[in-house]
DNA sequence: ATTTATCAAGACGTAGTGTCTCGATCCCGT
DNA sequence: ACGGGATCGAGACACTACGTCTTGATAAAT
């Protein structure tokens, strides 16, 4: 008897796929990355173990999928905040504020680095790089405004965005990492 | 037969822990976090599975060992830095370049998220506190001394060059590390 | 109402685990 | 050189998890 009907096939389908994710993630959480088995996503997900391999082949599968559903969530959050914003450096710090906020909203969890411990997949990592684009392109116009250093490549500078924000994650406050932003930016400003 | 005697029967442990590490680190690096087994490492070390279970529990185990001789062996590398440079500004200087030139070497292979990745473990986290501890420090000297910006605690700088020099692991020449030390170094620089 | 899709329990063979035994080999201390 | 102590690996054993398959039940779609 199936235990997570409601409408149609299609929301039945991703409805299960979303507990999938979101189950594993927790277990991953709790248990450890090493920790956690097919057997029991699916018991703690209230599914049957040949459903749950109808869905995903391994747990690595899932994780890959959970990574890039967070990845494109806070690309879109990005995007938005980008476009609310006006002018060069006011677009970079709105955009910068954001992605600290979701660092620290995530404590850290395996969020930035899944690619290296999931055997350098290509996916995840590309998922990754679209985020550090929008960064890169925001740090193309600022510089082109004279509003941020020209002397190290945009690419260079959004990787330096990504990791030092990411330190958002270990942070115990907003306040703090308000002045991580802003240290972060520091770094950013074009050289007297 | 054992196959790994040489001489005392401590080095002999000594030895055959740290073919146990090393052969579990590239394992990791070329099959991914998910996908070592004990089996595998035993034969690939070329020891027994009872053999190996005399010395690590489970695979976990054998990755926090294998993260905190890394963390250990680097931070006696900063140590020596920090030990060999003279003036608060410059000692900084030196081990914030020594610390990205190590990220650069480990291309982000799993060197600093393992304790998240691996369900939060206590010691793991704590070896990689050491290392940010000597950063901090470095950052209450050079900022008591004028050279360092003094509005931002020194722990939540000392997680700033952390993370943002963690980046060095993405970056594709030293000419680029030394780009990415410089704009953390402006990062912190005091507020005119 | 019929067709199509999804489901879970159970079975099956496989792989890996974790522990134990035992004979072989080597280091250590005298 | 010898006896004692330590380590070793192969194999056995019972267990867990896997990955696939079958089958009858349930639900959506037409």
């Amino acid at each position: 008897m199936p235990k997570l009907w409601n409408e149609t096939i299609e929301t039945h389908r991703r409805d299960v796929r979303h507990a999938i994710l979101a189950t594993t993630a927790a277990l991953v959480a709790e248990r450890g990355l090493l920790n956690v088995t097919m057997s029991q996503i699916a018991e703690q997900t209230g599914i049957g173990r040949a459903t749950l391999y109808k869905y995903f082949p391994d747990v690595e599968a899932i994780l890959r999928a959970w990574h890039a559903e967070r990845i494109a969530h806070h690309l879109a959050h990005l995007i938005d905040v980008r476009d609310q914003a006006v002018g060069p450096a006011q677009r970079l710090e709105a955009v910068l504020e954001a992605f600290a906020v979701i660092s620290h909203g995530s404590h850290g969890h395996f969020d930035t680095d899944l690619v290296a411990l999931l055997h350098r997949d290509e996916q995840v990592g590309h998922a990754q790089e679209q985020v550090r684009h929008v960064i890169r392109d925001l740090l193309a116009e600022a510089a082109a405004a004279g509003e941020v250093r020209a002397d190290v490549a945009p690419a260079e500078l959004a990787a330096y965005c990504v990791h030092a924000l990411a330190a958002a994650g270990t942070l115990p406050s907003k306040a703090a990492v308000r002045r991580l932003v802003a240290v972060t930016l520091a770094g950013l400003r074009p050289i007297a």
